[in-house]
DNA sequence: GAGATGTAGATATTTTTATATCCATATGAT
DNA sequence: ATCATATGGATATAAAAATATCTACATCTC
């Protein structure tokens, strides 16, 4: 019964809605407005309202009864439930397609990432800046996480070479990686890996297919 | 009690992790070996082994008492639960940085998805090929959907833009919609809509950051 | 051949997540 | 002032998913 005995778990599926509330709640905001009901959030994002009541609460967002919860004050709890109301210094291993998208897509630095380098091994990547960020040679992965102080991995190399890439950002103290290979890294308990499995969307919306 | 009643519905987390299981089983398949049980498939995915059997059985894989699921079989049984036994003619719509790496990802043939064609509304983009698909401007979706038979639509457009093509594309008889756009679509219910938000797993990694 | 062992199969239990129901209340209409 | 109403809050129920437990059995070891 200690101070920090109140912490309720908050489910996956909770954290996964909250950046769809809050795109819907940036752009209402930056018309002006100012209360919000779990209604008119569930007509834009097609979640139930009782759902995203239920979220909003869990994470202590503000309310006004019977006029919604407030607009800005929901906008900062779930930055600040993320972590998404500072940046958080990135970097990228392996440049190919996939790196080279994710490089170019500047929305990240509305969700506390800020990718400030680049890693390959390939000679004609390597030295060349994609989408203005820099490309080192994978064998310096070490000295300019140091050097630049990085904290989150985004893992965007082929599956073979994963866990090895892995093993690396572990003994550089690396503790989230962000991961779009498609292999299940191990890690050492206090890592943080969040996989991505584009496959699994696809096998979903097959299944969806099939049953129709 | 008719003939269909059997049809169990199958969980959307099982469907997830379905492909998966396919990736380990054709690599040990490509060694020559036949058997695999739960416990040495969940070695490799990290999954429990109770959840992988109950998987397996859902689909109806082929097992062998004492000595575990059979491989060949297994695959086929995956592979025909999701329809990736034979190809599905797909496009892409939106053919920027994201649509770009979705075209030159080789995978998508082992995973029933062939995509033959790309729209987009650029004058530098329009007319050219991409990894070896024509783009075509999106103006021409009609004609080229209906000339090539075409059945599965990967929408890789800005936000703003996704609900208009989607209308589009539900009007040319279009049934399945894979959607990359941060924006929950409006469709009929015939239509098979998956959505992938790449924020979703990027506030899973800080939320799990948060709490280490 | 006898027994130990590891497996799928079946069932039961627990946990998590989603959904429904009721209540108190602040707001707006009359 | 009064009343109807839509809301968040709280609680209860239902559904889904994960996990545990037990059984039968094929294979291996000795």
């Amino acid at each position: 019964m200690g101070l920090f005995s109140k912490k309720k778990s908050i489910s996956v599926q909770t954290i996964r809605r909250l950046p769809q509330y809050l795109r819907v709640l940036y752009d209402w905001h930056g018309y002006g407005r100012e209360l919000a009901s779990s209604t008119e959030l569930a007509q834009e994002t097609q979640v139930l309202p009782i759902v995203i009541k239920k979220d909003l609460q869990a994470i202590g967002a503000p309310s006004k009864m019977r006029a919604g919860f407030k607009i800005k004050g929901t906008i900062t709890a779930i930055e600040n439930f993320l972590g998404w109301d500072n940046l958080n210094k990135a970097f990228l291993v392996g440049a190919g397609h996939l790196g080279a998208a994710l490089l170019g897509f500047s929305g990240f630095k509305n969700h506390g990432l800020e990718i400030v380098a680049a890693f390959d091994t390939h000679p004609e990547r390597v030295g060349n800046e994609i989408h203005g960020v820099h490309v080192y040679h994978t064998a310096q992965l070490k000295s300019v996480i140091e050097e630049k102080k990085l904290k989150i991995a985004v893992l965007t190399v082929p599956g073979p070479a994963a866990q090895g890439i892995t093993d690396t950002l572990v003994a550089c103290g690396i503790k989230a990686i962000w991961n779009f290979a498609p292999v299940k890294l191990a890690v050492p308990p206090d890592v943080a890996v969040q996989q991505e499995d584009i496959a699994s969307g696809l096998a979903e919306l097959c299944a969806q297919l099939k049953s129709k």
